[in-house]
DNA sequence: ACAGCCAAAAAGTATGACGATTTGGTTTCC
DNA sequence: GGAAACCAAATCGTCATACTTTTTGGCTGT
C-alpha cells in the first residue's frame, strides 16, 4: 500500500527527513543534488517531489529550486505525512493532535455506529470487546494491541461515514505508536476494559447515547494518560 | 495553491474525471493513450500519474496499466478529492460526509478555542460575529459567506489544534458549495446568526462548555437542514 | 540612481533507448 | 487430454540527453 520503485524509496526518504525537520521549513534543495544524494535520475527524483508537492510539503519553482514549505501548509491528514511525523521528532506533537481528534471523532463515530452498523458489524464488535477481555487479562500487549485496533477501526467503519473510516488507520497508527513508545500502562487498565464492553454493548442495542458516551470516556482517558506521560 | 504547469493540468481533468466516476473504479488507462488524450510527453503524465497515485486514486502496475482504485481507498482528506468530488456526481455523499465530520470537530474545537485562543483571535472572532449580523440583516449572501468562513475558520484554527486548522477550507468549501448549490434558505436564519454570536462571547469568555453547546447546536442545525434539501 | 536589458541558473518538457516484470498463450511432455 | 514449463508481447520503469521557459540578479547605459 505504498508506493513502490524508485520514487518511493526517494520518498521515503526525503518525506521523513522533511517531517523530522533534519531538512527545515524553508531549506532549497536543487533537483541535481537530490539527483546525486540519491543515485537516481532526473525523472525519479521529479516524480517523487511531484509527490511531496501533492501533500503541500515542498513547492518547486523555476531558478529557485525546491523549496520547503512550512509546517502550517502541509497536508497533515495524508497518511504518510502522519506516519512520517510520527516516527520523527515531532512524535509528541503530533500525538496530540491526533489525541484531540479522536476526542472529537470517536464518540461522534460510535453514535452513528449504534444507528447504522450492520448486523455483522455488531457481531464482529462483541465479539472484538471479548477478545481484548481475554488478552487484556493474559496482559498479551501484542494480541491487545491488535483487537484494540481493530475495535477502534471498526466503530470508525461501522459509523457509515466514509471519512471517518479512514480514520482507522490512522488511530491504528496512534495505538501502535502509544504501545511501541511506552506511553500506556503495561498492564492495560480493567475499567478502560470494561468501557470497550460498553461501547460494544450500546452500538448492539442501537443506544446511540450510550455508546457515544462510554466511547467519550475511553478517549478522554487516552488523552489524559498521554498527556501526562507527555508531560 | 495548486500544482502547476502541464501535469496541473493533466491532473485537473484526470483527477474530476475519475472523483465524478466518469471514469470508473477498476478502469485501466495507458500512459500512452493519456499522452494522446491531453497532447503531452510521457514525463508530464507520468508526474500527473504519481500524484494521484500518492491519494490513492490509481494503480499503476507494469503489463496492466493505470488502474482506478475503488473509491473506499481513495485520501478522502486530500483537500483535492474533496474538491473534486464536490464539485462533481459525489457532491451530496461528500456533503453528508463533511456535515458529520462538522457535526463532530467544531464543537470540539470550539471548546479549545475558548481554552487556548489568543487575545487578538477573540477580538477577531467578536469582530467577526457582528459583521455577520450585519450582513445576514443586508441580505448581502455573498459577504455573509465570507464572514461565515472566516468565522469558523478562526474557530478551528483558534482551537490550536493544527489538524483542526487544516479543516479551515474544508469547512469554507462546504458553506461556499452549500451557497452555490441553493442548498440553504435565501435569508440565514437569525436564529443561527445568535447562536455564532454565542460562540463567540463563550470563547471571548473562556466557557468551553457554553462555546461547546452553542458551535454543536449551530452544526446540527446545518446537519439537518442539509439532510432536509438533499432529501 | 534608476530603468531596462541581458545572461545564467534552474526547473519544465520532449524524446529515444533500454530494462524489468507481468501476463497469457503456446508448446511440450507426461 | 491435462498440466507444467517456457516464451513472447505488452506495459510500466528508468536513464540520458537535448531543448525550452521562466525567473532572477547583475550589468550597462543614460
Amino acid at each position: 500500500m505504498e508506493i513502490q520503485g524508485l520514487p518511493g524509496r526517494v520518498l521515503g526518504e526525503l518525506g521523513p527527513a522533511i517531517a523530522s525537520g533534519e531538512i527545515p521549513e524553508g531549506a532549497v534543495l536543487r533537483g541535481e543534488e537530490l539527483e546525486e544524494r540519491f543515485g537516481v535520475s532526473r525523472t525519479v527524483v521529479r516524480e517523487a517531489v511531484r509527490v511531496l508537492e501533492g501533500m503541500r510539503m515542498v513547492a518547486s519553482r523555476r531558478r529557485v529550486g525546491i523549496t520547503v514549505q512550512p509546517k502550517s501548509l502541509w497536508d497533515v491528514f495524508d497518511p504518510m505525512v502522519i506516519r512520517w511525523r510520527l516516527a520523527g521528532a515531532d512524535r509528541s506533537a503530533q500525538l496530540r493532535s491526533l489525541g484531540s481528534l479522536r476526542m472529537a471523532v470517536e464518540p461522534a463515530a460510535a453514535a452513528l455506529a449504534a444507528l447504522h452498523a450492520s448486523d455483522d458489524d455488531r457481531r464482529e464488535l462483541s465479539s472484538l470487546a471479548v477478545e481484548l477481555t481475554v488478552t487484556a487479562r493474559a496482559a498479551d500487549l501484542t494480541a491487545f494491541l491488535g483487537h484494540d485496533i481493530a475495535f477502534h477501526s471498526l466503530v470508525l467503519r461501522a459509523s457509515g461515514n466514509e471519512m471517518f473510516a479512514h480514520l482507522g488507520d490512522t488511530v491504528g497508527a496512534v495505538l501502535t505508536g502509544r504501545t511501541e513508545y511506552q506511553l500506556m500502562p503495561h498492564q492495560p487498565e480493567p475499567y478502560a476494559i470494561r468501557l470497550h464492553r460498553e461501547v460494544a454493548d450500546a452500538i448492539c442495542a442501537g443506544d446511540a447515547v450510550q455508546a457515544e458516551r462510554a466511547m467519550r470516556t475511553i478517549v478522554t482517558g487516552a488523552l489524559a494518560e498521554l498527556e501526562q506521560q507527555l508531560g
